[in-house]
DNA sequence: CTGCATGCAAACCGTTTGCATCCCC
DNA sequence: GGGGATGCAAACGGTTTGCATGCAG
């Protein structure tokens, strides 16, 4: 496992403080508060590495920006199209989708992840709101 | 439905003919064999219009480039983490996911993608091959 | 003739990287 | 003292956009 840095520990604090999927920037402005001197390119490097070791989930979804889960178990997720924020959805995992997969492609699977996509309760209320 | 520019024909033809999904950037190249006088802007303005107007896909995967899919019919993919092809998966769209999730969220539910992971034919082969 | 579409280049945005300094072992 | 980690700023890659010109209706 890595090492335990200042920064790591914060800016895994504040992932995990959060039930949001934040981006890095976001991330970055959290940790700022705490640590007005990190810089941008220390978040992304941290956040790479702490997936990496799988301490912390990279969310490989649609839209502009990646974004973090401080839960590592598996587990799906719905994206507002209007403004990209990402929530969690309670549904059990469907292990059963690698299996009929695997017989329709000579990939080598190695998992899966199922992203719904609709307008969040925020961006209902505000008939025309932003954009991602 | 929007005008058939010379440009934008070709664009939809040079997609309808392959069947992996290329990134705009590909597109480009293969369309600039017929339009040497193409440019990328209009590449991207227009495969934007035409996803738009349901006339092809764009692929929301992980990844860094948007990919793009003459087929605009309903299905899942696969996407190669070494080289970041994509290819279809021929399994039945799941519909009753979409129900399920709608009561785990407030979200007002558009749709669902199912995106797997894994190693393409050609990476196996390869053993220490491309990133993505 | 009028307006949308194009080619071109510059701008933009998210992310990565090189480098000098710093800090912990 | 040495090696990894940091802050900073510049570079990068993909995408978007402004603008002058071109072309079809």
């Amino acid at each position: 496992m890595i090492r335990l840095t200042t920064q790591r520990q914060i800016i895994l604090e504040e992932l995990s403080k959060v039930k949001t999927h934040p981006t890095a920037s976001e991330l970055y402005d959290m940790v700022r508060k705490r640590l007005p001197r990190i810089g941008l390119g220390t978040v992304y490097r941290n956040l790479e590495l702490m997936a990496e070791n799988g301490m912390i989930l990279k969310l490989e979804v649609g839209g502009t920006q990646k974004r973090f889960d401080a839960t590592t178990e598996d587990h799906y997720h719905i994206r507002c199209s209007r403004c990209g924020r990402v929530d969690d959805i309670d549904i059990p995992v469907i292990d059963s989708l690698v299996e009929s997969a695997a017989k329709s492609t000579s990939y080598q699977i190695l998992g899966h992840h199922v992203e719904f996509t609709g307008i969040c309760p925020d961006c209902q209320k505000s008939s025309r709101p932003g954009l991602q």
